[in-house]
DNA sequence: GACAAACGCGAGCGGTCGCTCGCATTCTTG
DNA sequence: CAAGAATGCGAGCGACCGCTCGCGTTTGTC
């Protein structure tokens, strides 16, 4: 009964379908479409035949790639989330203990504010409270890992801390985050830069404190 | 031609309808019915027909007294407005310079968080990125008033800064005011309370070396 | 009690959206 | 070149949504 299903999902994973170049083509042009798209509109008010005429495509041989819409937001977040990993994984690795607060957390910031710069429908996408099923799964698992990993910092900068509290730190810092890159992608050039710098700011002042106890340089 | 058209307009604004008890009853219920609604859902995707059925009323019914989906979040918007200006509407008004930042910012917050608590509907509209034409307006507008009371207290905090600066740290405390919101309603009990510190503390640790030229207490 | 106005109902209209299907075209393979 | 697979098209299907309309019921007024 469910073989034939199962079968077919296993060989889909194995061998993702036969693609000719053009194909190849067409996927990356409609990913970046929909990227369009999916910024100005966000998920939900997002039509697939407007995506498909932003591609210049018709609504078929969108289908012809994509099995439903949420395919299609699926593999543009893996996209970015993939490249997010090879180009800024290492962002919240392990902080050398030497490394001052305010370096840590200034470079830490300066590369998830170029990645999002740079990746604005990366914010759209999991940012927005509309997304359905499949995606909260993907964007939950992103939320966990990021958190999971500024805990980690954060537990090596205040070891007397509860565990407890280093959960609530971390999700403080995080929110800190997205309310910032908002006001970031609000703004441009120097304004947009100077909020940047409100980012480091409110976060160094608020961890100062807690971090007080640590080696102090010289 | 349009002057009937005007004139109806007119009396609408002037004499917003004969209405029996029964009618303003099912306004109230049908507004009630629209918060839940909108709580879980949001506002795009709550459809009219679902409003109606949870104040278990039929869709015509809705229409008798809302001129369309949009009227209902209008006016479910200024009645929150209204409720919230009434109660706490002093809340950032002008701050006795006696009073130590921790009290000023510590009370502020509590009364918003208690407001925003007791009617989580009222975040859902307003924080929503799907909010259409002039429900967009009143959210701007309440946007901008809220923001120009943060200037006008920071204004008297931080008499040495620069217009441009005190904008931009309003927009900042606002953004970390609202990602708390978040965490906040995301939490109960113990828990609750201990972000609503943390939304405090975050606030006092930016804004001290802000306001620390001011007359500090003895 | 008579009359009008306000209230209440729910089938259904017009429109959009996600998605399909039949068929034409282009590419790969032998 | 022939055959089959991949690609491309766009009209249109089914579902849902905002909203209407005709008609029956309740309420206020004289």
């Amino acid at each position: 009964m469910s073989d034939t299903s199962e079968k077919e999902q296993a060989r889909e994973k194995e061998q993702p379908r036969r693609r000719q170049a053009r194909g190849e083509r067409r996927i990356a042009q409609l990913l970046e479409a929909a990227a369009r798209v999916f910024c100005t509109s966000g998920y939900t008010a997002a039509s697939t035949n407007a995506i498909a005429r932003e591609a210049g495509v018709s609504p078929g041989t969108l289908y012809q790639f994509f099995p439903n819409k949420e395919a299609i937001a699926i593999e543009l977040g893996d996209r970015l989330v993939h490249e997010m990993r090879a180009a800024y994984g290492e962002a919240l690795g392990p902080v050398d203990p030497a490394t001052p607060l305010e370096e840590a957390i200034g470079s830490a910031v300066d590369r998830f504010i170029t990645f999002n710069t740079e990746h604005p429908v990366f914010f759209a996408l999991m940012h927005g409270p509309d997304v359905p099923g499949r995606m909260a799964e993907q964007h939950d698992q992103l939320h966990t890992t990021v958190l999971g990993r500024i805990e980690d910092l954060l537990a090596s900068l205040m070891p007397g801390a509860a565990p407890a509290d280093v959960t609530r730190t971390a999700h403080v810092c995080l929110g800190v985050y997205k309310s910032g890159l908002e006001l970031v992608l609000a703004h441009e050039g120097a304004e947009r830069v100077a909020y940047v710098q409100e980012i480091k700011d409110v976060l160094i002042r608020y961890l100062e404190p807690l971090v007080g106890e640590r080696l102090g340089r010289s």
